[in-house]
DNA sequence: CAGTTCTTTAGGAAAGCTGC
DNA sequence: GCAGCTTTCCTAAAGAACTG
């Protein structure tokens, strides 16, 4: 399933290891071999070749696998070539997601750990909504426009937690309220408040599998000041509350079905096993 | 009964869209 | 790049459900 472009799993490696992530590679070999071991059902699959048409075969082959086993989506991380368009068509053939190359090295740790996140969110039994993670600048493209937005995406990134209007984030990169606007959306496919959102849930979601920090601390740290706005959007972005995700990822043998009808009374039993 | 967490709703602020 | 209208989303508050 994997792809023998050794130079493209390379460079891969390299941007793994640039970052301190949990991830610590040196050789494709090594990519492979850890991804397999934190998330054994993950595909890594190369579309640089042209040979997309292996993304539909791989997930066709893994659901017949599952066997039984509810999981939402077959688990495959594809690398595509930045402009190449190919996103929506892998997406479409079931990759979780993709990574643009030539490689930006956030974006690789952006999209390897949403796509374990998620992977480790259908072993548990949690089906999250078809989303993928927000559109990212691949650094392919450096016109005036693609500039504006990942310079915006990059101060975004490292404040999450910060409010500030769009008019205050324009000028704080020496642009207006509308070009930054048309040049985010030109530049990742989303607007800007819907690129942040789904970047909050994904680290929200990052802290309540990886810590013990409860719902409010989450909600804070991910630019929520109201633990209740906070869950509402949690659940609109994961169809499950935060309480419930936690108790989900850290007891998956405490809650037998999601939609549950007493689903309060199973929560709270099952956080105070936890 | 007090405390915790989630749900629902209304109002207002801010962002998005569109035409110029 | 600006202005005005439309849409979206956040906040705050009240209440429900549940636990200890």
């Amino acid at each position: 399933m994997f792809s023998n472009n050794n130079s493209v799993f390379s460079q891969l490696s390299a941007c793994l290891h640039q970052e301190s992530v949990q991830l610590t590679l040196t050789t494709s070999e090594d990519l492979i071999e850890q991804i397999v071991r934190i998330a054994p059902d993950m595909i890594f699959v190369d579309s640089t070749l042209g040979k997309i048409h292996h993304i539909r075969e791989t997930c066709l082959l893994l659901q017949k696998q599952m066997n039984g086993r509810h999981i939402a989506l077959p688990p495959v991380l594809s690398i595509i070539e930045g402009n190449s368009g190919q996103r929506g068509e892998v997406l479409n053939d079931g990759a979780i997601d993709c990574v643009n190359y030539p490689f930006n090295p956030r974006e690789v740790i952006m999209r390897v750990e949403y796509t374990l996140l998620i992977v480790a969110a259908c072993q548990q039994g949690i089906a999250p909504e078809r989303v993928s993670a927000p559109l990212y600048y691949g650094g392919a493209d450096r016109s005036k426009y693609n500039y504006l937005a990942s310079q915006t995406a990059d101060y975004l990134e490292k404040n999450l937690a910060s409010h500030m209007t769009l008019a205050q984030l324009a000028q704080r990169v020496n642009s207006n309220r509308n070009s930054l606007s048309e040049a985010f959306k030109q530049a990742f496919g989303c607007t800007i408040f819907q690129w942040l959102y789904h970047r909050r849930m994904e680290k929200a979601a990052e802290y309540l599998s990886r810590t013990h920090l409860d719902v409010q601390q989450v909600a804070y740290r991910v630019g929520y000041i109201d633990a209740n706005n906070f869950s509402t959007a949690f659940k609109k972005n994961s169809t499950v509350h935060p309480v419930y995700f936690v108790c989900k990822m850290k007891n998956p043998d405490r809650i037998e079905a999601v939609n549950c009808p007493d689903i309060h009374k199973k929560l709270r039993s099952c956080v105070a096993f936890s």
